[in-house]
RNA sequence: UGGUUUAUAUUG
């Protein structure tokens, strides 16, 4: 039992979920089951490699051997069924865990309020941000900062200000992803002065401004259509010794295809080529849009096809908007080719 | 180094 149960906790541990699903099939064809830790180091893989059903068969195998599984075991049950979707089902096993005797930490407070928060049960969300601190369960940076997200994401911007006024009254110092979470808030509703005031602010607070500040600003400032400022907070990132990724690279490009501004956004789709960031599929999807709002289309079917020689998968909006600006440009036949394609590589028309 | 938070695209 302890040396397989060894081999599927390291199994997971490297990714190899699957080799560990066998060796349980070989164990239980033995007779033998697995440890503890084992039932944790699987089923944390299982919801790592995003396997949630098998997950919870597993999970209810250990309920009926009646395994104690631990604190970590359950935080990564509950956040994969945050994710999936299932607040319900999460707080289930939030109830479960307490009943076997396993006492909830700041982390699982955290997977359980990002869940509520992201699922329409902002209130409930909220309400275990008060029962934590009454459990002896302080919140940490990481809690103020989902609690933030939620409700700037929910449009109560103004409520999730002021939890950021808790969090500094309470000792809490703001952190990178504090200042990102709000000033993406602030970018959602068009504030983009004053994302750039707080983003003043968090250097006066010595809070070093990262990759995900500088792609914040730079779409706020994109969207507002604000190039000029865009290209030099672009500018002063590389200064600061960044090098730009994809999420840079397509603000900018999304930016200039938005202002009618197609080819330097191609310009930029080439410096890419050139550069250590590759073009991905995001990268593709904005230029092909872009080119086909132009009325370019032919130049962006050519794109889709390079995309998929490139190993990206188009998405059926993007060729339901290629065969639509086809076919409204009178070239039924391409549309039609561009049909046949779509469906030989494997993407159903809907 | 076993678990949790933030940024870019999508037609009808």
């Amino acid at each position: 039992d302890i040396l397989y149960s060894s081999l599927v906790r390291v199994l997971c541990k490297s990714g190899r979920v699957h080799e560990a699903c066998n060796y349980l099939e070989v164990m239980r064809s033995q007779g033998l089951s697995l440890t503890p830790t084992g039932y944790g180091s699987l089923l944390c893989g299982l919801c790592k490699s995003n396997h949630l059903q098998e997950a919870l068969l597993v999970f209810e195998e250990a309920e009926k051997a009646g395994v104690c599984l631990d604190v970590f075991t359950y935080s990564c049950l509950m956040d994969a069924l945050g994710k999936a979707g299932k607040p319900a089902k999460s707080l289930e096993v939030f109830d479960y865990m307490q009943k076997t005797g396993c006492m909830p930490d700041v982390v699982i407070y955290n997977v359980l309020i990002s869940c509520l928060g992201r699922h329409g049960r902002v209130e409930g969300a909220l309400e275990l941000f008060e029962t934590m601190g009454t459990k002896g369960i302080m919140p940490d940076c990481r809690t103020y900062n989902i609690v933030i997200d939620v409700l700037s994401s929910c449009g109560k911007f103004e409520k999730a200000y002021l939890f950021f006024g808790m969090m500094k009254r309470r000792k809490h110092a703001p952190d990178v992803v504090t200042y990102n979470t709000l000033l993406n808030g602030l970018k959602k509703l068009g504030r983009t002065d004053e994302a750039y005031e707080l983003f003043e602010e968090m250097q006066e607070n010595k809070c070093a401004p990262d990759l995900t500040t500088f792609g914040t600003l730079i779409d706020a400032l994109a969207k507002a259509g604000r190039m000029d400022d865009a290209e030099e907070l672009s500018s002063s990132l590389v200064k600061m010794g960044y090098a730009p990724n994809s999420y840079i690279y397509n603000a900018l490009i999304s930016g200039y295809c938005k202002c009618a501004h197609v080819d330097k956004g191609y310009e930029l789709f080439q410096e890419m080529m050139r550069s250590d960031c590759i073009p991905d599929a995001v990268t593709y999807t904005i230029m092909i849009i872009g080119l086909t709002k132009q009325g370019q289309t032919s130049m962006a079917v050519e794109l889709c096809q390079e995309m998929v020689n490139k190993g990206h998968t188009p998405s059926v909006s993007i060729y339901n908007l290629l065969i639509r600006s086809l076919s409204s440009a009178g070239q039924v036949e391409q549309a039609y080719s561009l049909f046949k394609d779509m469906i030989a590589r494997g993407c159903s028309p809907d």
